[in-house]
RNA sequence: GGCCCCAUAGUCUAGCGGUUAGGACGUCGGCCUCUCACGCCGAAAACUCGGGUUCAAGUCCCGAUGGGGUCACCA
């Protein structure tokens, strides 16, 4: 090149781990990255971060890859699209890892820690017992001699590979997004582990590993992890690599400012589609969310959001995720459409022949003409529940004398007892709502109304287990908080 | 608690030294209308506080306060 290096292309990749539903966090992370990409003719890159056995979940790669699909968000390389930088599935690269784990130690940059889970255990209660300024781990292998560290894990001794910290000075690194950077005492991060004792990397080591050998130019992520971000800079420093630029967007929150979570916010994407909310608007909705179009234009496409693109228009702010704004975007979407292709919507939704066939059975013994059809069914087409009709019921379903509360208690805490099991299948729910109905001394047939009430808001229903199976995970929690907190508001947060 | 990030109406935001502080959601009122909804018109509603810098501060600087994040062999 005559006039000097190019520059690198821009390449950015969303992360999702596997553990669970498809977030909508994950999409707006993912909406971000991918109009930075488009915008600059680069790659979106789809990286499964699978390193954590326990909580991977076996159908989750799948959703995310279906839900990101649903919104209308495609990645030019990952784990089932393939591409030159593979694989894309973290699970796969043990080995790239332990490599680069050695590497590390080579260089004296980490070193072998043999400490057991009950020592951390027990540092970090001591710790908070004591009200530490800094938490963290003691360094207590730090100084162990490297050739008998070697030999300990020649002889099968367990033990995970920890980042060697600085001990001093400060790490700073700049943010596309905030003018000062953004800098700490390198003492304030403790050794984190790099490498886990079952020999799979934590995500510290991953990503760094993983965006260098992929070429990240930009790593645009939530922004909290923006206080792991040194340890991934002492981490470039340690390989001598080039670091990426970082962008930490702000963080979506619950109407009380915290992070969004599922008991506060539907954070399913299936949530939204089982809903009736068009992707576009789910999109534009997100966009919305800590970027400005410029003008007074806030109903705009990805294409539109992408030729106008730039990091400027970011407002750091933590955005309140506000559902009514987003379904008021979602009736401008509604309006412009032609009654054929809202027709057509409508059927792509929920009214047609497969959703049918798996509301039918629910039905057919219950009604004797086609006409009860509908009314018998309602519940199953609906988003939200109107519980005003059936308070009276509701309130007395297992007992006059059983307070709100305790009901209100009792339904949160069957939504966490599904929310802990993989799967959605009528028969585990219905074994789950047999031994959640013993647990709270309930009979069986008054725990079911209860439960029947709040996820269909009638005294009367199909079996009430297939009934939620067909409504949706997500809708038939939604339904049971609302209905929970109907019963017993919310306590007001404590002071601290 | 340590550290870090952030700060315009209830909510999403515009503003990039001089504005009657703009738009949108929501709320309330009115018009339209067989009802409802849509649509249209209108109203209430914000620069967290205190110091600087400057002729001039929502805009720049410092501090306080408030909110959030993070301190795992989770990501």
């Amino acid at each position: 090149m005559l006039y000097g290096r190019m520059p690198a292309p821009v390449r950015v990749r969303i992360a999702p781990s596997p553990t669970g539903d498809p977030h909508v966090g994950t999409a707006y992370i993912a909406l971000f990255n991918y109009v930075f990409a488009k915008k600059h003719g680069g790659q979106f890159v789809l990286r499964i971060e699978d390193t954590d056995q326990t909580r991977a979940r076996a159908d989750s790669e799948q959703m995310i890859f279906e839900a990101l699909r649903w919104c209308g968000l495609s990645w030019d390389e990952g784990p089932d699209v393939g591409g030159p930088y593979g694989p894309y599935r973290q699970s796969e690269r043990s080995a790239i890892y332990r490599d680069h784990a050695n590497i590390l130690l080579d260089k004296g940059a980490a070193y072998r820690c043999f400490c057991t889970e009950d020592r951390l255990a027990k540092l970090r209660v001591q710790q908070q017992a004591m009200k530490a300024s800094r938490f963290g781990y003691d360094r207590h292998c730090r100084d162990l001699d490297p050739a008998d560290a070697r030999a300990r894990a020649a002889a099968g001794e367990p033990h995970v590979i920890r980042l060697k910290m600085p001990v001093e000075g400060t790490i700073a690194f700049t943010d596309m997004l905030r003018k000062e950077p953004v800098v700490r005492e390198a003492a304030e991060s403790d050794d984190q582990v790099l490498l886990k004792s079952d020999g799979m990397p934590t995500y510290h080591l991953a990503n760094v590993v993983d965006d260098h050998l992929m070429k990240i130019s930009h790593v645009v992520r939530a922004e909290e992890w923006i206080s792991s971000t040194q340890k991934h800079v002492v981490l470039y420093d340690a390989f001598g690599w080039e670091k990426p630029q970082f962008a930490h967007m702000p963080l979506l929150r619950n109407a009380d400012k915290s992070k969004i979570s599922k008991r506060k916010n539907p954070v399913s994407i299936n949530y939204y589609r089982d809903t009736g909310i068009f992707p576009q608007a789910l999109l534009n909705f997100l966009a919305t969310m800590g970027w400005s179009f410029g003008g007074d234009r806030e109903k705009f496409t990805l294409d539109e959001m992408v030729s106008v693109f730039s990091w400027d228009r970011i407002s750091l702010g933590g955005p309140v995720f506000d559902l009514a704004k987003l379904q008021h975007l979602n009736e401008q979407y509604l309006h412009e459409m032609s009654n054929e292709q809202l027709a057509d919507a409508l059927v792509a939704w929920r009214l047609n022949r497969d959703f049918l066939t798996r509301v039918v059975p629910l039905v057919r013994t219950r009604i004797k003409k086609l006409d009860e059809f509908l009314p018998r069914a309602e519940f199953v087409f609906t988003g939200d529940v109107d519980y005003t009709p059936v308070m009276t019921e509701l309130r007395g379903a297992c007992g006059q004398d059983v307070p709100a509360e305790r009901l209100s208690a009792a339904l949160l805490d069957f939504v966490e007892r599904f929310e802990a099991r993989e799967g959605f299948a009528a028969p585990a729910l219905e074994e789950l709502g047999r031994t959640w109905a013993e647990a709270n001394g309930w009979k069986v047939g008054q725990a079911f109304m209860l439960l029947r009430i709040a996820t269909t808001g009638r005294t009367a229903s199909p079996g009430l287990f297939e009934t939620m199976v067909v409504i949706g995970k997500e809708i038939v929690r939604r339904r049971i908080r609302q209905c929970a907190a109907l019963l017993a508001p919310p306590k007001a947060p404590k002071a601290k």
